[in-house]
DNA sequence: ATACTTGGCTAAACCGATTCACTCAGCGGT
DNA sequence: ACCGCTGAGTGAATCGGTTTAGCCAAGTAT
């Protein structure tokens, strides 16, 4: 059985070709009795737009990208992404846009993704995430002419439109919670490779520390879970150890609690837990951990937004998220080690 | 800056449109010569093949399909999927196919997504994962016609084709080692909803541990985590509660172990633990995590070649993927509380 | 009554590739 | 010298839409 193009709905309708186009696309030009007949002789003959023959003939593709350039092996796909991708799919599909996705190896290949989407025309605009200190991507792609959205901090994307949230508040509120515990230095694991969102958290509790008179401990060299857990005994086995840790996602909570219980320390009487980036597993753990929470969701669909009104021609910029939201549980409590 | 064209490409190479085609496919029809002129020249000019052109013109959108209908808040994207999606780009790059995923939300969408992919000709194949015991997109799809290649039991799939991994050898060799160490009655928490490949490892678990003659405890209720940790609350409270737990994945293996300390038991004084579907945080958690592994990568290489194949119009058989493989870890030890 | 607009529609061009039906030159065989 | 054959290459049709130029009838202004 053939596929049913637009000339068989034409014909069966009594229309031309073009007639029969711009009712399908809801275009002036035939009147609403037209209209309302090729719209039903489409639905009985079951007539689905050809994706390929639309994005030659109109030029754009529907269609937008997303690489994924995940280092394999470190990190699973941090639950957030999850979330994310949610959001960006809520989005499009209410504009009938569609979702490429690649998961690449390395920088080169997502460059070279890039590039081959561009020129071959299969993505009209792209959504780029883990937006790095030292991203080169922001420059490949404004060369590349491409449409984009980054998530992350407008600082590092050279003012092209993005989404990215100010964690201040979070990490003051944070900060202020442990400190009013008693703890006078708080370390923070955080994600190897200068992560714009990991070194904006960075800076955002460092300062925070400073501000409430407390010694910040910052460590940036955590990218994979068993970096993080050697981070974590390292820092358990200084003198005066911190007594209180943050990091950076749920599940490197996880790995970080194991070494403090292996040290022969207890979570909170001994040391104080506390993560970002929570993905439904801080209030199942024992002791159920304090968060500082984002909305994945939101951020994607604001992202997806944002990306098009870039591509129907509009300004683009930079916008915030959502702010993060602190919850706290019982694995932060009272310095009573030291003070 | 006009985009560069095949016809850019002949005129430069002074041949027709139709013999840079050849070229640029590798057919014959043109000189090695010829050809090796018009692959300079579209080098030299930066040509890209466009996509929608190309699609249209040769019938074959060159793109396959991977609907993730992962309900939304309860299990994050459980870690083995970024495997299998790299492991299915590794084998799609090579043969110059892309993916489009689709985020739905629910089994009405994921169906509608088919049929929109089907008649849309956007995609030529499908991968379709999480496979149930009552699935019925077997049926859906094949009147569809779309080909399509299953991650799951071929028991379920209608015979279609498929990959899927045999759990017997690695339940086996889990619960000779667990009854070696004296435990009399072990407790398997899976999903719920009946997913095939969990109930595989169901059916092969009971199987194996009436073979040894130790007490199976089966539970497929806990879906989330939140599930996952009632479940293992219940359990514990039982009179003679099992005192082994296997889990579903590695992420629930924490839930579950938080469970189990909550009510002052020991991992694996009182209770041993082992999950199947490992992340790479098993080997890092206190106690480290005996787990049965599976390559993801491997499987998802493996379903793309398979679906190449039928897209090609070869035959297709269900093929078993990589046996799965037992890391033996402290978390299991000596019952001794009983016995 | 004539000219000018306007709404509704048609016919044809076009997007950028692939593919098919041919042509043409050169070659070998008889 | 003629015939057929083969390999190289051309030109046009084609895929299924969108879009543009233009036509016609009816309505409005003059």
């Amino acid at each position: 059985m053939r596929r049913v193009t637009i000339t068989d709905v034409a014909q069966r309708a009594g229309v031309s070709k073009g007639a029969a186009s711009f009712a399908l696309n809801g275009r002036p030009g035939v009147s609403e009795a037209t209209r309302k007949r090729v719209l039903q002789t489409a639905a009985e003959l079951g007539w689905v737009r050809n994706a390929a023959a639309r994005a030659l003939s109109d030029g754009r593709s529907h269609t937008i990208g997303l690489v994924m350039n995940r280092p394999p092996r470190l990190h699973g796909i941090e639950p957030l992404i999850q979330h994310f991708l949610e959001g960006v799919q809520d989005e499009l599909a209410a504009h009938e846009v569609s979702l490429l996705i690649q998961v690449v190896q390395g920088h080169e290949a997502e460059l070279a993704t890039f590039k081959e989407w561009a020129l071959s025309g299969r993505v009209e605009g792209l959504v780029v995430i883990d937006v790095r200190v030292d991203d080169d991507r922001p420059r490949a792609l404004d060369e590349l002419g491409l449409p984009v959205v980054f998530l992350g901090d407008p600082r590092y994307t050279g003012g092209m439109p993005s989404v990215w949230s100010d964690e201040t508040a979070a990490a003051t509120a944070l900060v202020e919670h442990l400190a009013g515990l008693g703890h006078t230095t708080i370390a923070r694991i955080g994600d190897r490779g200068l992560l714009a969102h990991s070194a904006a958290r960075n800076a955002a509790f460092e300062a925070a520390c400073v501000a409430m008179g407390v010694t910040p401990v910052v460590l940036s060299s955590a990218g994979t879970r068993t970096e993080c857990a050697d981070a974590v005994r390292e820092l358990l086995g200084r003198n005066d150890h911190p007594t209180a840790l943050v990091f950076e996602s749920d599940v490197k909570a996880v790995v970080g609690m194991s070494v403090v219980q292996e040290v022969g320390l207890a979570v909170p009487g001994d040391v104080s837990v506390a993560t970002w980036d929570e993905s439904g597993l801080a209030a199942l753990l024992n002791p159920p951990l304090t968060t500082v929470e984002h909305d994945g969701r939101a951020e994607g669909a604001q992202a997806v937004r944002l990306l098009l009104d870039v591509l129907a021609g509009k300004h683009g910029e930079p916008q915030q998220a959502p702010m993060s939201h602190l919850t706290f549980r019982r694995s932060t409590g009272p310095a009573h080690a030291k003070v």
